[in-house]
DNA sequence: TCGCCGACAAACGTCCGATGTCTCTATAGT
DNA sequence: ACTATAGAGACATCGGACGTTTGTCGGCGA
């Protein structure tokens, strides 16, 4: 295909180029259309394409803007890209998430204020008391991740990371935890990590968390093991 | 929004769910549409948004399939989006390259073959002798450390990694590199690494790696710092 | 003067039908 | 058996029309 395609890139490098600053403003559509050579249709599939990237928003009856260009926009296609992964490349992402996540985490010792380790508490409380409540666990692990991460300051790689635990992986890897009766387990490793982080100790931090993912991607390995082996 | 949008979610799940596996072939547009219940135009922005997300393979007087899913193609768009980063946060994607590359280079000195390590010592040698040329250093500065991370076996990784050192932002740092005279130091620092991966020592490589992504973060920091004080 | 309300205009959302162009396949001919 | 060609199927693009939503502005009333 050429006319959309070249319509995408046409406006992505105007972008890219700062002619489209964050926040910038779009002619209408059929200005739009007339300018780059093509019909209103094209226009429309060329800017659908980089709303759902998130480089786009659409404001109905209003116009269309460019959005904010943070990294938490950008990255969240990530997250999509993640969740169509077939089950045997998820052991993959697991091993970058074992290389990325201890690091992070072991980063975040160091930046870690008082009340981050506050909230951090208040999740490990909710966590505990959730533990027969699958849903909220797959929650609550998730906040408590994000929470780490995030007060490395680094929104790229705390959306980079936020992507690569999907939704869909966590709650096989919490089924298959609660199958196997090792949540209980888990959850103290997550007591583990706050501990070593309340400590400000990157080391201990660093290794809490990779035996943390560890044990998550052994269940995962159950977890698609039992699959593959039923039908 | 929602017709559109819905259709989206739709075929999404479908093939989420394996209804429609990689290489199936998805209905002709027009019942495409009556299925979704909206018109062929709305059908055509869905396709257009999975199709530019490497979902969807779009031929023309063919059909629309399913691609393979492999990860190399659904974390193509990472790269894409990491281009439209602006500045500011380009320092944050080095921040994650600083934690992941050397980790990941680490993991590659294990794994790597004598095939491997020809190929690397071509591409090395290939770049002593573009010594002049940014635009041939750039490639060949890309094809080192693709080929490095892809002994990992992880296409994942390979292709998180590939995207995250964008064409832009390499460009730039090797501007800096070039402007400052550290061209020929740089190269040395892949000479280094190539060292350490022959003699298959994780903890050099590890190390070597990270000694240049903080050469590659200084010398983007200055590139930044001198435009920021341009203008 | 401030605030509410209604009308107007701008802009996107959706649909429809027509035509061009490409790909694949099957058939006919050599 | 092989090749060339014609046809059918499917996407590409266009142009226009109408509905819906949003933002704005002026007028009215408290």
């Amino acid at each position: 295909m050429a006319l959309t395609d070249d319509a995408i890139a046409k406006i992505r490098s105007m972008i890219q180029s700062g002619e489209l600053p964050p926040g910038a403003r779009l002619p209408p559509e059929p200005q739009l259309a007339a300018q780059m050579g093509l019909s209103r249709s094209g226009v429309r599939e060329a800017v659908k394409v980089l709303e759902s990237a998130r480089v786009l928003d659409v404001r109905r009856g209003d116009g269309t803007y460019v959005t904010s260009l943070a990294p938490r926009l950008l990255l969240e296609g990530l997250g999509v890209a993640v969740e169509l992964l077939r089950d045997d490349t998820l052991l993959e992402v697991m091993e970058v998430r074992r290389m990325l996540e201890p690091m992070a985490t072991g980063l975040a010792a160091l930046r870690m204020t008082d009340a981050d380790l506050d909230e951090l508490g208040r999740i490990l409380q909710d966590m505990r008391a959730a533990a027969d409540d699958a849903e909220k666990l797959i929650q609550f692990d998730a906040a408590f991740h994000h929470t780490v991460i995030a007060t490395t300051g680094n929104e790229t790689l705390t959306s980079l990371l936020d992507g690569l635990a999907g939704r869909t992986l966590r709650a096989r890897v919490w089924r298959g935890l609660i199958e196997g009766n090792a949540a209980h387990q888990t959850i103290e490793e997550h007591h583990t990590i706050y501990l070593a982080l309340r400590a400000r100790d990157q080391l201990l931090a660093q290794a809490s968390a990779l035996l943390h993912v560890n044990t998550s991607e052994a269940w995962l390995r159950t977890v698609l093991g039992a699959k593959s082996s039923d039908g």
